[in-house]
DNA sequence: TCGTTTCTGTAAACCGATTTAATTGCTGCA
DNA sequence: TGCAGCAATTAAATCGGTTTACAGAAACGA
């Protein structure tokens, strides 16, 4: 035998409740919700017997009489991208002190699974969204913000009109790199980047280009389209190296490109920051555990989060309030923060490093 | 002005769609359950005004009728652990492929806001739920089987009776890497651990000193219990290694005490496997990207995820049928895989090392 | 031709909570 | 004594779907 009785048919209802404690199921829910409408006694007499049945009310029926969920809907690319399972974090965090829950749902890169996601999501009447878009011209692949609850838009999709946006200020982050790289001499720098329809992406390989325009002279900067994998910027940036032999500096424009960068570096035999600089994205606990210390520019999750937060509540305010003209979008740009460590230096003679290609060429 | 018009009031329902069509509600519900009840014409058309008002079914309304939500919960420590995030990924898209929707809460290690998320998970109904439980000896501190849908208690909990339970032969994977540095010749080890009360934490350094008594001889096994931080887990170490300087090999237990330890010997100036060797727990990106290669036991995660699923599945299935006698709680205990790199090596004598500390003793 | 299936379709009950409007029973005061 | 005013309580409607039980019509078999 493994239980005293089997499974006991069903939870018990606010009206079991009722009727055991002799108390219309109206008391129940007054009590339930701390209403102050039941005089001490009942509302002992109540909870005593919502202990001794064990009760818990059903969050879905209240849901549905309430027209509240109390949840909130997340769609990240993937939560093993060390950037987002953090803002998903930060994001839950800020949710739970509001009392809401957080249903975080991946979309892959993927439109059309991001607007699957976004419809069931939808079916759990979820009260607001908050995005990072796989593409950056709509929601779900064209889901208009009529069909949506009060939504914001995180980075990705700073373009995408009628949404509340919160993100980095890319093209100033990746100028902030490409103008370091470039007052330590360097004037031939690749930039890897995942996807060259990504705004952020974009524009971090344009802020990068415009620091070297502005250094004077002569310069390169070459875009690596390099994709969302870390063994995609690997290779990539591999062969990059091995075509150009003048490259001296990388910025890689996400953290899984500076992974990816690092393996292809290492893998190389080349030695940061005497053979090749590298100035990565976003700042994990992993890149002051190797050495060289590497070079990052940080995004302010906790900020990006808690403004992300504060847009969503103000919206879903001003809607359940039926406001006859809703205030206009806000876009929120956020600066990144550079934090030079040991991966970036000044530029050398790239002689060393040729040498150390045992290819033909 | 910002839209046509203003917020449309309600969102249409399925009286709505069965008016305008001219068809019952219990008509639409047919078609919307494709129950082949309706005939092509009627479906033709309601699915016709479905399009046009842009109807789609609440959800929670057909939970609260069904008795089905299709919502699994998972509970975890922390999704910016790189290993519950990629436990999370795998479940979701299991759960995806059944339908099933993911609804991943964090307890923060905090056994008593485990108890509070676990009861908010319960009142949105979730049919199954998958914990790695923030102490061995219950759920959500003293959740009962009886107030619980159907359960699978991972990795730590292995203790906890009534629940079927997947995790890793944590003893066999700390036996694993202490015999493979005993072999190297090590017989001064250091094992960290986030918790001494995780019967997976002493398990994996129960394994690691049975290893070094099978080998022989004298031998040290000291047990460093660093807490759940990177932070904490370098800083334990530093003590450590300044307090004994025989220690010629870690084992970090989880993949935060890898990084804490790689750290806190980078810290020390000590290079390994020279100096000292390191072996971590779990493999991710990150410890083929630095120098050495960091050797680890690898956790089978997506095995562990699948059987987790598999068994959760059956045991819902079990309930639904209304099994007069449930089976008997299941066991699966996973193998780790021992990935041998380049941080542990061959034992040396620890002169050298000793030198490079500065300090009195 | 009559009884029996088979198809389509619907009215109404139902899931489990909340809320409104009404009711009951007191207390207080003129 | 009569009635307003208030506190405590409840019956019933409601949220938006699904499902059951039943009805009418068409098809079928003998």
């Amino acid at each position: 035998m493994t239980r005293d009785r089997p499974y006991s048919g069903r939870a018990p209802t606010i009206r079991d409740v009722a009727a055991q404690a002799g108390v219309s199921t109206a008391t129940v829910s007054n009590v339930l919700n701390a209403s102050g409408r039941a005089s001490a006694k009942t509302e002992e007499k109540v909870l005593a017997t919502i202990a001794a049945l064990n009760f818990r009310p059903n969050g879905n029926a209240a849901s549905l009489r309430n027209r509240r969920s109390r949840l909130i809907g997340l769609i990240v690319p993937t939560i093993t991208n060390a950037f987002f399972a953090h803002m998903a974090s930060a994001l839950e965090n800020l949710a739970g002190a509001s009392g809401y829950d957080i249903v975080i749902v991946t979309s892959d890169e993927d439109p059309s699974r991001e607007r699957e996601r976004v419809l069931a999501l939808l079916a759990r009447q979820i009260e607001g969204l908050i995005v990072y878009p796989s593409a950056d011209t709509s929601i779900g692949a064209g889901l208009d913000a009529r069909m949506l609850p009060p939504s914001v838009v995180m980075d990705r999709g700073l373009g995408i009109a009628g949404f509340d946006t919160v993100g980095l200020d890319n093209e100033a982050a990746g100028h902030m790199a490409g103008r370091s790289l470039a007052e330590l001499g360097h004037r031939d720098i690749a930039v890897l980047i995942p996807d060259i329809a990504l705004a952020a992406s974009r524009d971090r390989a344009l802020g990068a280009e415009r620091a070297l325009r502005e250094a004077g002279g002569r310069y390169e900067c070459r875009v690596i389209v390099a994709g969302q994998t870390i063994d995609g910027a690997r290779n990539a940036l591999e062969q990059e190296l091995h075509r150009d032999h003048r490259v001296s500096a990388v910025i890689a424009a996400t953290n899984v490109a500076t992974l990816g960068a690092i393996k292809a570096i290492q893998g190389l035999q080349l030695a940061m920051p005497r053979d090749i600089s590298l100035i990565g994205f976003d700042d994990f606990a992993w890149m002051t555990a190797m050495r060289p210390f590497v070079s990052a520019v940080a995004q302010p999750i906790d900020s990006l989060a808690s403004s992300a937060w504060d847009l969503l509540m103000t919206r879903m305010a001003e809607r359940a309030a039926n406001a006859a003209t809703p205030a206009a979008p806000q876009r929120l740009i956020f600066a990144g923060e550079l934090r030079l460590r040991e991966s970036s230096g000044r530029v050398m003679d790239t002689k060393g490093r040729q040498a150390s290609f045992p290819h033909k060429a």
